[in-house]
RNA sequence: GGGCCCAUAGCUUAGUUUGGCUGGAGCACCCGGCUGAUAACCGGGAGGUCGUCGGUUCAAAUCCGACUGGGCCCA
């Protein structure tokens, strides 16, 4: 029969460990027939508050397995917070519903390509179809969720672009506007002229790619010089010519004019002059930049027409020498530096562009061409005119749009911004106080990017997101509305009901102004989609409107996502609880690393090496998954893989599923709940020892989740999942048989059952699933009631006395075990032959360890020797080599072991391996424990010389009835085996008294 | 160009904050064992220039500096 036909069989029956799937398939059912996670989700209603949000995700797209491993870790801190008594506020599932993303998915569907074609289609229809679309997946990210054990509410998830929460986000603006903190301004902004808007640095980030442009110096001839002297000026955007206003130049710089071949005279820094002039130039003069201030210049296109002061040399020391000439084209309209320059020179701004970056009329040579496309014609004109002093190109990193791939412009646009900067002191102050794991993200990455942050440009010109609620008059006034009702008021007339508070419906609205009573139009702006998730703390309630658990004064206590949100989320959230209640947002804050494949490559979609967290869940299981990222430092970049995870989480989950399978399938079984009347007692050492051990593992667990810090706790239930089996269910094991004395029996079996329930709380938090199998297997739940749920429980107190020299005197009596196989593998005497005498020098009368004889009997036990003597290190001599083998350490013997054991003990041996063999044979036919069999054996004659005296008890052990003994061999057939070793030989026919099921093997 | 993080056995890692005994462990590998957990379990072995170089020190995986490689962020 296959070795899996034989496993599925078991299985079925019942006597098969079950694999981690089959363990989350039972409780997920558990789970779902009798709605534990809705009695847990909030924790203790009059309990202490632990306050949390879960960052909304944008459903638009599957979850990747970096989700996942954030999930767990917010997982296991929410759930150890439950058991603590804690109320959960709160456990609400988010969705970020609104921007660019959604908007984008529904323009190709489409083949939408500007905010004209948009229009055309009509905005209110594609407005419908971003809402539709913005929960497209939501149903895997909730699976997701159930299948890895994340408990939030997702039946009242809260979702940005509800009209409560899009009220609330105006609340906040609103109270931004008062304080002076949301203003209108033209600034320079990264502005992609495809989607029609200006995007976040942020975004920007995303999008930087290699590409070649121009590099090209021209000739700007000064007024009324003679002879005619040119100032030397270098861009690499010669679109950005038409609307050039001024030259800057650096006080204290050195200049040089140089003659050149055709008799005019160029400016330039004189550092630059090497680097135009490789073979040398003649230098005419040498002048200091603050020379040069007021020298008018005539224009490289004649386009603006004259403004008062433009055209003339400035001086500003922004200007440098490394790259250029160290005169520099200014474009006020074009570049953050041009725009103050231009600011303070009084000279205005000049944008020839269109909202989609085409020329105007105002350019007539390149009219209707793109800005980048313009280049060439714009040079050529140049060229012909004699204004072109050098071209070339070069490459470099420039900004593409990350969502649809087009070149972006820096253009100063009118936008409104959070003014950001004149809080930066409070913003670093504030952060101060945040426990961030890893720590360093503190003072480093976070706290680098506060201090240097500009103001935050908060509006899109887009369509779905929450509108900025300003409305302005002819008379250049604004007035920002704080709420639906306050709208209605302005209005004058009640609100449509259902109200939508998004573009389509809100545009139309027409208020007066607050101050003069003209008429106005609304700002045509969305807002940022990130302050929507950075309001998500309060707009979840609907506060101030509604009597929520929200508390202005109280951060929250605890969040956790990806290292990428550090410009994100924890960044929006810091400011608007800075700007609006001032106080932190959060006391801890984790960041989960990114996750790579088993190469150390980023997963990524496109590349197709990323692993599908639903089709990993399947395979493996919750638990397995949990269990790789606890062990992990998931703080820095992890590398992932199905075989990594399947190997990681297999052994000590898999040892431990083995330990609950021993306790019920042995016919172990205490009362329903072994912890009911506190920790047994027993005066073995090995059940107290048993017992320390997990009173260790549970302080070990509760320190490192107090320290939001996990990995402590992982690897101190690695270890107790090894003590328990490798340990005390191997030295318990013959207590667990029917002959073994009923009363050590019992406290062996209350020790394991108590044992598995506490652990199985103390792993709740980490492993939900397992622990609640635990529970529910050895707890006597029978996956029935939800209120015999693990993650019902507290968290537990003291589960025993810690008894740290019993646990010390453990470590010693495993150190000499490991001693004693040395020797007996030097001796060359297998584990199953019993020898005489294992000899232990200068332990006191307390024995190894100081457990006393049970110590000594645990030894006797492991090693299979018949006694443990204690001897004085003086006896060394008396322990020779024929005879011994001997262990020493620092000159001084530790330990000795008889190396030749008796006929009888030989025969014994010989016994032990046949009764082994025998075992195994009964296994493979599927026996159970307490089933008889019948045996014949035929045995050589030294085998049978060694049996016969033997045949009663072996017969009790194996089961048989009957059992009999014959010389020779049997012949061959189909319920026969042949064993052979060391030289024996022998045959066994095994078959079942009983007739097998139909249908069975 | 600037900032931050990481580097320990083939793989996953403990130890680094606070310098100190032969740098622990698991997986895989080789050898061996198993006395009702058997796709489990146990022992032994081999495998390490603790990324490189330099410094501080009686003593450095640990502290300092430089460099190399990898990653993230900013420009």
């Amino acid at each position: 029969m296959p070795a899996g036909a034989s496993r599925r069989r078991m299985a079925a029956e019942g006597t098969g460990t079950p694999t981690g799937l089959d363990v989350q398939r039972r409780v997920l059912a558990y789970w779902d027939a009798t709605g534990v996670p809705a009695r847990a989700l909030a924790g203790t209603a009059d309990g202490p508050v632990f306050r949390f949000t879960e960052g909304p995700p944008t459903a638009n797209g599957p979850p990747h397995l970096g989700h996942l491993v954030g999930r767990v870790v917010k997982d296991l801190q929410l759930r150890y917070r439950r058991m603590r008594g804690y109320r959960l506020v709160s456990p609400m599932a988010g969705w970020d519903c609104h921007g660019l993303a959604v908007e984008l998915e529904i323009e190709k569907r489409h083949g939408l390509r500007s905010h004209h074609d948009i229009e055309a289609y009509g905005v209110e229809k594609f407005c419908d179809e971003c809402r539709a679309d913005t929960l497209r997946v939501a149903s895997l990210w909730q699976e997701m969720s159930r299948q890895i054990g994340y408990w939030l509410d997702y039946d009242h998830a809260y979702r940005t672009m509800d009209p409560p929460y899009v009220e609330s986000v105006w609340w906040s603006l609103k109270t931004l506007f008062d304080r002076g903190l949301l203003e209108r301004g033209h600034y320079v902004l990264p502005y992609c002229p495809r989607c029609e808007t200006s995007l976040s640095s942020h975004e920007v980030a995303q999008g930087y790619r290699e590409a070649t442009d121009p590099s090209v110096t021209i000739r700007l001839p000064l007024v009324g010089s003679s002879p005619r002297r040119e100032l030397l000026v270098w861009t690499t955007t010669p679109w950005t010519l038409p609307a050039n206003l001024l030259v800057a130049a650096r006080r204290g710089l050195a200049y040089a004019v140089v003659r050149a071949g055709d008799g005019t005279e160029l400016v330039l820094a004189a550092d630059a002059v090497a680097r135009y002039f490789p073979e040398g130039a003649e230098v005419v003069e040498r002048l200091e930049g603050s020379t040069l201030e007021g020298r008018t210049y005539t224009p490289p296109f004649d386009t603006p027409g004259p403004g008062a002061g433009r055209y003339r040399v400035v001086l500003d020391d922004f200007v440098t020498t490394e790259e250029g000439t160290g005169l520099v084209h200014i474009a006020p309209s074009f570049g953050p530096d041009d725009l103050r320059i231009g600011a303070r020179e009084r000279v205005g701004t000049y944008d020839p562009l269109d909202p989609r970056g085409r020329f105007t009329e105002a350019v007539p040579l390149v009219r209707g061409i793109g800005f980048k496309a313009a280049d060439p014609a714009l040079l050529k004109d140049l060229e012909a005119r004699g204004r072109l002093y050098r071209a070339e190109t070069i490459r470099h990193t420039y900004p593409f749009c990350y969502r649809c791939d087009t070149p972006l412009l820096y253009r100063a646009i009118d936008s409104w911004f959070v003014r950001t900067s004149r809080v930066t002191e409070r913003l670093v102050a504030l952060n101060g106080g945040v426990d961030w794991v890893p720590p360093y993200l503190r003072d480093g990455r976070f706290g680098n990017f506060l201090t240097e942050a500009k103001d935050w440009a908060l509006s899109r010109s887009r369509y779905w997101g929450t509108p900025l609620p300003i409305w302005r008059c002819r008379n250049g006034h604004d007035t920002c509305v704080g709420s639906f009702a306050e709208l209605a008021e302005r209005l004058g007339t009640p609100l449509p009901t259902p109200f939508d508070p998004h573009r389509v419906g809100l545009d139309r609205l027409a208020l007066r102004c607050g101050r003069c009573g003209e008429t106005t139009e609304r700002e045509p702006y969305t807002i940022d989609a990130w302050y929507d998730s950075g309001a998500a703390p309060f707009a979840q309630f609907h506060y101030p409107f509604e009597p929520g658990p929200f508390d202005p004064a109280a951060p929250l206590d605890y969040i956790a996502e990806g290292l990428d949100q550090t410009r994100g989320w924890f960044y929006s959230l810091l400011v608007l609880a800075t700007t609006l209640f001032d106080r932190p947002a959060y006391r801890a804050c984790l960041t989960t690393g990114l996750v790579l494949d088993a190469e150390g490559r980023k997963m990524s979609k496109s590349r197709g090496n990323a692993l599908d967290p639903l089709a990993l869940l399947g395979r493996l299981g919750g638990d397995a998954l949990r269990w790789t990222f606890l062990a992990i430092d998931f703080t820095e970049p992890m590398r992932l893989s199905e075989a990594g995870i399947e190997a990681a989480a297999g052994r000590t989950l898999g040892t431990l599923r083995n330990v609950v399978t021993f306790y019920g399938g042995a016919g172990v079984r205490t009362s329903p709940d072994p912890t009911a009347s506190g920790p047994p007692s027993s005066p073995s050492v090995l059940d107290r020892w048993l017992l320390s051990r997990l009173e260790g593992t549970r302080v070990a667990v509760e320190r490192a989740l107090e320290r939001y810090d996990p990995r402590p706790a992982a690897t101190a239930v690695a270890t107790f999942v090894d003590d328990l089996s490798a340990w005390y269910l191997r030295r318990s094991r013959p207590r667990f048989r029917p002959e073994a004395d009923a009363e050590d029996r019992r406290r062996a079996e209350a020790t394991l059952g108590y044992a598995l329930l506490g652990f199985a709380r103390t792993i709740a938090p980490l492993l939900p699933t397992t622990s609640e199998w635990i529970q529910q297997e050895v707890g006597g739940g029978g996956f029935l009631a939800a209120d015999r749920s693990v993650h019902l429980l507290p968290w537990p107190g003291t589960l025993a006395q810690p008894l740290p020299a019993i646990e010390e005197g453990m470590a010693e009596l495993r150190d000499l075990v490991e001693i004693g196989r040395e020797l007996r593998q030097r001796a060359g005497v297998k584990a199953r032959v019993p020898l005489p005498e294992l000899v232990v020098f200068g332990v006191g009368d307390a024995g190894p360890g100081g457990l006393g004889a049970e110590g000594e009997l645990l030894l006797a036990g492991e090693l299979n020797v018949r006694r443990v003597r204690r001897a004085a290190s003086e006896e060394r001599a008396r322990y020779g080599e024929d005879d011994w083998v001997v262990r020493e350490e620092d000159g001084r013997p530790r330990a000795a072991l008889s190396r030749r054991p008796t006929e009888e003990l030989r025969d014994e041996g010989l016994a032990r391996e046949v009764a082994r063999r025998l075992q195994q044979r009964r296994k493979e036919l599927g026996l159970r424990y307490g089933e008889t069999v019948a045996i014949e054996l035929a045995l050589s004659a030294e085998l049978e010389r060694a049996l016969a005296p033997r045949r009663e008890a072996l017969a009790r052990e194996l089961g048989a009835e009957p059992l009999t003994l014959t010389a020779g061999a049997l012949a061959a057939g189909p319920e026969v085996g042949t064993w052979e070793f060391e030289g024996h030989r022998f045959s066994a026919r095994v078959h079942r008294p009983t007739v097998p099921r139909p249908g069975g093997a």
